[in-house]
DNA sequence: GGCCGTCCGTACGACAGCGTACGGCATTCC
DNA sequence: GGAATGCCGTACGCTGTCGTACGGACGGCC
């Protein structure tokens, strides 16, 4: 729900994004980027971008969470990292290369500013606190994937799944996460029995409530406890560079 | 082995580096930038840098292999990246902070040029092929991040060794890998036991052969059939970005 | 030459998670 | 109302990896 300004018709564009990166900077920036901004929603498991294609457009999701993920030849996928409201889809672009590595999914429906690919990489050379922001959120983005290779080696699946939920829930901004078993096996890389057994201790111990594809987080401070350290840690690092309350 | 340029004096600096990044540099940046390299041998084991301290100089590895690992509270650790002469270890500092978020170990000892990080944030505003270059390895380390992470959940830990050796031994440019079953365990994150018997399996197949400390790549093609896709992907991403050969 | 620390081989029980599979229950659509 | 479909619960045998532990071998050092 967006608050419109008191004095502004509700219909005009709001003074500040719901996108963390983009309210955080400042007003000639965001003037200047406004422009360029297209408002899309995105569809539940709707492609952004494919392994080894160019990149049209970036994506700063203001209610969305976008999800990136691997496939092997062997037909295992994984996710790698998400995306919402704190940050942008599309890095490669301010990299320097269009390709994407992995693929852009659509985990959760909602809204979402679009970038062209192109104008990003001319306004990041332009507007120096835009390119600064996005600069350390490569660095946020790089210590999730760090933190996650870790947490794919050291952490039993209970603890995982815990992590996924709170991160999304964070990234969603409400408790009401819609998401079926077997998307979280994939996001997590395990099987749905699997996911359907911790997801049921949560829900016993009252953490968690679900029904048919529609996940609630109960207690919040609970599932954190029952999260491996790896959610804190990340957290924690988004905090002290962008200074963003992700949750 | 350095081949000094036939007119120079064999002591004098060379006019390229053994390190990729640097030796992609147009001769006036790099003209500008040595004067800010000090020439540093590091010594296996040594720290260069521990989590949540600031960076003080990042590093060009010409022949060492520098690793960057993470560590949980419950004591286990794994590698999540590791940088040789293709690249530089202190991403952190280009992105804009001066925290490390993991450990950067030295894992095989070497020479490599050091640069103070205050020097790496000016330059890189004021160098654009320099700044470029860094950005697109941020890239390619962002790449092997992610792969590492699908990597550490779907795949055996045998066809992790394999990788692993391949990796270490183009970081390193030679077929001697100095290193101990032991360290190879906290790079996979496994036990010692299950890499002895996975590198008893290499050494019985012919595709590594070892002896206290000092692994030896034979054949190294059997040794990238044996490793999983991973490896490959990763190098080819490396090779399309910085054009450069690690191996 | 003998000692000792480091490194490697091997073994055994335990267990998390896998692959597979079947059945029940909610929706939705006809 | 009935059928089809998607979603969730549960089960069973299996495999990779773990934790632990002991013994042997190499190499450096006195």
């Amino acid at each position: 729900m967006t608050l419109a300004a008191p004095e502004a018709p509700p219909d005009e564009a709001p003074l500040q994004s719901r996108n963390h990166l983009l309210a955080r900077l400042p007003a000639d920036e965001w003037e200047r980027l406004r422009p360029h901004l297209t408002g899309v929603r995105l569809a539940a498991r709707q492609r952004l971008a494919d392994p080894a294609q160019a990149i049209e457009a970036v994506y700063f999701p203001l209610d969305a969470v976008i999800s990136l993920s691997t496939t092997d030849t062997a037909g295992g996928s994984v996710e790698v990292g998400s995306v919402g409201c704190e940050g942008m889809a599309g890095l490669p672009v301010l990299l320097g290369t269009d390709r994407s590595t992995g693929r852009l999914l659509v985990q959760i429906a909602g809204d979402a500013e679009r970038m062209d690919a192109a104008v990003l990489r001319r306004e990041a050379g332009r507007l120096p606190e835009f390119n600064r922001l996005l600069l350390l959120y490569a660095q946020a983005f790089l210590t999730q994937l760090a933190q996650s290779t870790a947490c794919n080696r050291l952490h039993p699946a209970d603890r995982r799944l815990a992590r996924w939920l709170l991160i999304c829930r964070d990234r969603l901004g409400r408790d009401d996460v819609p998401i079926t078993h077997e998307t979280m096996a994939h996001m997590l890389g395990v099987r749905r029995a699997t996911v359907t057994e911790a997801a049921g201790d949560l829900q016993r111990q009252g953490v968690i409530r679900y029904r048919r594809g529609l996940v609630t987080v109960v207690r919040r401070e609970r599932l954190e406890a029952a999260s491996c350290e790896c959610y804190r840690i990340v957290r924690e690092e988004f905090d002290r560079l962008l200074g963003v309350r992700v949750g």
